[in-house]
RNA sequence: GGCGGCAUAGCCAAGUGGUAAGGCAGAGGACUGCAAAUCCUUUAUUCUCCAGUUCGAAUCUGGAUGCCGCCUCCA
């Protein structure tokens, strides 16, 4: 049974969708103004996982993602870089597409912007007004917070309590300094739309807002971003669209934890970030996919770059299983070798683990402890001095495969083909087995220097030489 | 100031009231001509601290301390 923690609720629900085998997901993206950071990158990988597993659980998933390209900050950093705002938006748009295909992210079903949906989003902000929960002054419009009696059932905090504590400017024509606008008259100069309420363009809120209800329904069942949107921009989502309805909006509110670097929130305001493609010329996109997958989404990750590098090695571990095991997928089995009921692995035990794991909340985090689990027996088998390939461990090395494999393409941190390298063309790969032969000659006349120097000569061309129990098995160093 | 969360080994990190997953690093051993890879053993009598509930608490309750997030643009 998978559950689910709904930040509605604050506690880990049972996932029942509203129409069955269907799942409808809307997650907000970022305002295309600079490169994605690793704060980005973290919650895109959380929810592609969430996407993945509730495929692999049978479910036909509609992803939507938005990128929201008007606002003052476009303006500014259109201005900085001397180009328009749609020029703008479109080269970071596309600079993110880069960025998430480089971490394995399948990406929306559909990815929608704000601009493209100026109509909706009138029409919903008139129906808001309609039903009495906003009002216009001076070519704004203000949601009514007053009006709205379930203000704040989001975020837990109560209309009194955020008065009491409140940090926002007094803006003289609002009814309370909470309500957030919904219509905003433009700047001079700016871009701007025509409105029943003269010239402007959308608040930040509405958009999400308008885009969801249209390409998911009124009702939906996920709705996913960053703790950080919480307060106040969920929030005013669920009191726009359930007052413009008057229906239940998003069913589970599910929200990924931050990003930290250097004790402090990673942002572009503090400075304390790293793009996704400065972390990509250190990383690879499954080291960093893999990195982010070892902490449960909830949590916060205090970001490190040694941290990176040290939990890259589980992954390396898990690939040389990989790697082994496609081997001997590939090697034929030995007719009338003995039958060996000792080699039998509860790979059935493993994989109820890792649903298990991720039924619960999406943890990742022990979802890879069982694979490595997993790793150590399936290890322990297949090196073992006496192993044979029997039809019967045939049978066992292709369920290991199949169990990593799913294990890992549910991750996303699968490999396309572990052994078999485009790189390795034919005559690589015979003059290799010329030399490896030659070496064996030494070996066997223990000429050790001669054998070493072969090794070594070429460990420095980035083959890696093995003698297994099997056999000498060569590979060239990954990426 | 208001609201919420977190504190688990040298480091990272899961943890469902029933006796502390996993990874990295370290130590010892097996295998090997030496390596590499892999396996085995080992590394928290205890989960920030103090009370309480319970037969039983890392898990629940109260308090203290420390850190983080949100309340302003944020993923």
């Amino acid at each position: 049974m998978l559950k689910v923690y709904n930040t509605l609720s604050r506690e880990k629900e049972e996932f029942i969708p509203l129409e069955k085998g269907k799942v409808g997901i809307y997650v907000c993206g970022l305002t295309v103004q600079n490169y994605s950071h690793l704060g980005h990158i973290r919650g895109a990988v959380n929810y592609d996982v969430i996407r993945r597993y509730l495929e692999y659980k049978g479910y036909e998933v509609r992803y939507i993602q938005n990128f929201t390209d008007i606002n003052e900050k476009i303006f500014e950093r259109a201005r900085e870089e001397r180009m328009t705002p749609e020029e703008l938006a479109e080269k970071y748009t596309q600079a993110y597409l880069e960025d998430i295909k480089r971490l394995n992210i399948k990406g929306a079903t559909h990815y929608v912007k704000a601009t493209d949906n100026i109509d909706e989003i009138i029409k919903m902000i008139e129906k808001i007004i309609e039903n009495g929960y906003a009002y216009e002054v001076n070519g704004n419009v203000y949601f009514d917070v007053e009006k709205y009696t379930d203000y704040g059932k989001l975020s837990g905090r109560t209309l009194e309590e955020m008065q009491a504590g409140a940090r926002v400017d007094i803006v003289e024509e609002k009814k309370n300094p909470l309500d957030f606008a919904l219509w905003k008259k433009a700047p001079e100069g700016a871009i701007d739309w025509d409105s029943p309420w003269g010239r402007g363009w959308p608040g930040w809120h509405i958009e999400c807002s308008a885009m969801s209800t249209k390409y998911l329904g009124e009702s939906f069942d996920i709705h996913g971003g960053g703790s950080d949107l919480v307060f106040p921009h969920h929030e005013n989502e669920i009191a726009q669209s359930e007052t413009c309805t008057g229906k239940p909006f998003a069913k589970y509110w599910l929200h990924n934890g931050s990003v930290n670097f250097k004790g402090e929130k990673m942002s572009k305001s503090v400075g304390n970030f790293f793009t996704t493609r400065e972390l990509l010329e250190k990383f690879t996109g499954r080291e960093l996919r893999y990195y982010i997958l070892t902490f449960h989404y909830r949590s916060p990750i205090e970001f490190s770059l040694e941290e990176v590098k040290n939990t890259s090695a589980g992954l390396r571990k898990i690939d040389n299983t990989l790697k082994n095991l496609l081997r001997l997928k590939e090697s034929k089995t030995k007719e009338g070798a003995l039958k060996n009921g000792k080699y039998k692995v509860s790979i059935n035990e493993y994989k109820k683990a890792f649903e298990e794991a991720m039924d619960d909340d999406f943890n990742t985090a022990r979802a890879i402890g069982i694979i490595h689990e997993f790793l150590r027996e399936i290890n322990s088998v297949i090196n073992h001095m006496d192993f044979q390939l029997t039809g019967e461990n045939m049978v066992v090395v292709n369920e290991a495969y199949e169990f990593l494999n799913t294990g890992m393409s549910i991750l996303g941190i699968e490999k396309e083909n572990p052994v078999i390298d485009e790189r390795n063309t034919e005559i690589l790969n015979d003059l290799i087995t010329f030399i490896l032969d030659v070496r064996e000659e030494a070996r066997k006349r223990k000429n050790w220097e001669m054998a070493d120097m072969i090794r070594d000569g070429l460990n420095e061309l980035g083959i890696i030489i093995k003698d297994t129990p099997q056999g000498v098995v060569w590979e060239r160093v990954s990426e």
